[in-house]
RNA sequence: GGUCCCGUAGCUCAGCUGGAUAGAGCAACAGCCUUCUAAGCUGUGGGUCUCAGGUUCGAAUCCUGACGGGAUCACCA
């Protein structure tokens, strides 16, 4: 609920109480009034008939007389059918968009609950392979979320969890020992995450190959599976990493190092960061005392094999196994152990993790075993899940080589924005640093805003040529109207809009866009409660339509009339500020020109 | 088969704590640059909100059931 709406629940509140004895305020229903009709608010006045004991015109009527009387807020009302339509005063939306200006980040509170601390883990990638479509999606909602609840006012502490042990890194690792001749990131000049990428496609290539030898051979494909040499290879690699080899761990030190030195590169570009990196390697023991602790207390269940399980049928679930047969960890003993480690560590009331959809069963058995193993904080957990990202080309497959690196899109993204720069012929006369950063921010921006604007639990498509678009509802779209009130801005000299010069009455465009301002920050408020960014992109973009129809209409430079000229510098200022916030919210840059 | 998610215009998506005649953008067509950035603005056409029941003053929204699509149900992570 924005503040004006709050400031009309108090005042409606009190009429309905004085006409008809009504306290139920669960019963105002406010809401901002249809484009068609007249007024700023509607308040829907079905709910109150049986107050009222009247038809729902009359009791418009009457409700809409009442607050005429005791209200210096409501300057005029009219009511069609059950809807009284409720005009606010002139000089109420002047006080209101001085409120807004005069906070620097309205909508924003960072200080509202700083006894809530919110832990969010993301990104989690595996260091056998570079970054992709996907994980673009999962780092932009992480890292936007944050933002988002740090706007509500929550300690937030960002967190990653590298997948850096196990099999598949031993795959890597093997292939560059066979295949690799001593090369390196530095002497290819190939990207150190992508560099140990192609070593596992390699290891993969060579299994294939071995497989279909085997075959051939007249062995059945899961013998020949199970038993070509690489895999076995690899996993004696296993083994001897888990046996602290020096010479496997060494190997493994420095290909991660390649791997990171590569990832830290795409978090630079995508401005991601976080606050703390978890390594598998070092939580991946966590878990399995506290798994035996509790088949002790008759929690959990070991099989004849000795295998432990949990048994969740009652809660509807399956049986879940969480120690094989051989004693050692599955994914799941290690985020017990890790949620342990973490509520341990810091004093959080809320734990978030950004993780795929296909992982849905995942985040729903690890509540219920940490329920059952008696923590309180269960229940605190909380998986937001989001779908896949398609292409136009049809899914992404690793197997069929349709994954696209999170890298090279960047770069086509950013080769398309200079190419369309150019075009357009509108950066002329800027140096070629400015120009360079402004092709960086709208490529970003395009890429950015085209994720974070669809619910993220739908799946979705990614349209690259359609996200660079600078008509629609896309990144560069929004930045353009930035850039086009900083434009204006910048020739009248922000001095001008003063607000001790607003007295200045406001069209009914204008009023509008005001109102529009003043819903900021209930925008922020539901994206925190519900974690989705899009609701904040959708908020943005009306934003800007709004502007640009404004912008259109009036030339505000050339207006006479200096009062007027100052009040309407004023508003599109405190338009210019909120679409800062908001996007700085998506982690959207948003330039002086373009 | 069990569980979860999704189904809204040709396409991509909003709207979903029930409220007025269901909205945007793209694409199509027609206009607007001696005017603060036309990377913009205006207009036209385009809908059985998958279907069928139910709840009620009122359902795209809530409930039930079908149908369609996706995910998951590994001693993988």
């Amino acid at each position: 609920m924005s503040h004006v709406q709050q400031i009309l629940q108090n005042e409606i509140e009190q009429v309905l109480k004085d006409l008809y004895n009504c306290t139920d305020s669960k019963l105002i229903q406010i809401q901002p009034t249809k484009k068609e009709f007249e007024g700023n608010y509607t308040l829907v006045v079905f709910p109150l008939l049986k107050f009222s004991k009247l038809k729902p015109e009359e009791t418009g009527q009457a409700v809409g007389e009442a607050l005429m009387r005791k209200s210096n807020t409501v300057a005029a009302f009219n009511v069609v059918k059950g809807f009284l339509n409720l005009t606010l005063s002139v000089d109420f939306w002047s006080n209101i968009l001085k409120n807004i200006e005069s906070e620097e980040t309205y909508g924003l509170d960072f200080s509202a609950n700083p006894e809530k601390h919110i832990m969010i883990e993301f990104s989690s990638p595996n260091t056998n392979k570079p970054l992709h479509l996907g994980h673009i999606r999962n780092n932009l909602l992480g890292f936007s979320v944050a933002r988002i609840l740090s706007a509500n006012g929550n300690k937030v502490t960002r967190v990653n969890l590298v997948n850096d042990r196990g099999i598949h890194i031993c795959k890597s690792m093997l292939a560059w020992k066979k295949f690799g001749e001593g090369e390196t990131p530095e002497s290819t000049g190939i990207k150190g995450d992508r560099f140990v990428g192609d070593y596992y496609v390699k290891f993969d290539q060579e299994y294939k190959a071995q497989i279909a030898n085997l075959m051939a051979e007249g062995k059945t494909e899961e013998e020949a599976k199970e038993n070509a040499p690489i895999i076995q290879e690899a996993r004696q690699m296993l083994r001897d990493w888990e046996n602290r080899d020096p010479e496997t761990i060494a190997l493994w030190t420095r290909m991660n190092g390649w791997v990171y030195a590569g990832f830290d590169v795409t978090y630079n570009r995508l401005g991601i960061e976080f606050e703390k990196t978890y390594f598998e390697s070092e939580t991946y023991m966590l878990g399995k005392e506290l798994v035996l602790k509790n088949l002790e207390k008759g929690v959990l269940q070991q099989d004849a094999d000795g295998s432990v399980w949990i048994d969740l049928t009652a809660e509807g679930l399956d049986r879940k196994i969480l120690l094989r047969r051989d004693g050692t960890s599955v994914y799941m003993t290690q985020d017990i152990g890790t949620a342990i480690q973490r509520f341990g560590e810091f004093d959080i009331q809320r734990h978030i993790y950004v993780v795929g959809n296909e992982q849905n069963y995942h985040f729903q058995v690890l509540e219920h075993v940490l329920a059952k193993m008696g923590y309180s904080w269960a229940h605190q957990l909380q998986h937001l899940s989001y779908g896949m990202v398609e292409l136009p080309s049809g899914k992404m497959k690793s197997r069929e080589g349709t994954v696209v690196d999170a890298d090279d899109l960047l770069d086509e993204m950013r080769e398309t924005a200079r190419v369309m720069a150019q075009e357009s012929g509108k950066l002329e006369g800027l140096n070629g640093e400015e120009i360079s950063a402004i092709n960086t921010m709208v490529s970003l921006g395009a890429l950015k805003y085209f994720i974070l604007k669809v619910d993220p639990k739908k799946n979705m498509l990614f349209n690259p040529a359609e996200s660079i678009d600078f008509n629609g509802n896309t990144g560069p779209f929004i930045q353009y109207a930035h850039a086009r009130i900083k434009s204006i801005l910048r020739k009248a000299g922000e001095m001008n809009a003063r607000p001790e010069l607003l007295n200045y009455q406001f069209n009914e465009k204008e009023v509008r866009l005001i109102q529009m301002l003043d819903s900021f920050g209930g925008v922020v408020r539901e994206a925190g409660e519900q974690l989705s960014p899009a609701l904040v992109a959708n908020y943005l973009f009306e934003l800007a339509k709004e502007f640009n129809q404004y912008y259109h209409e009036y030339q505000i430079l050339k207006e006479q009339n200096e009062a007027s000229r100052n009040a309407r510098l004023f508003l599109i200022k405190t338009t210019a500020q909120i679409a800062k916030s908001a996007s700085w919210l998506l982690g959207m840059e948003v330039p002086e020109r373009m």
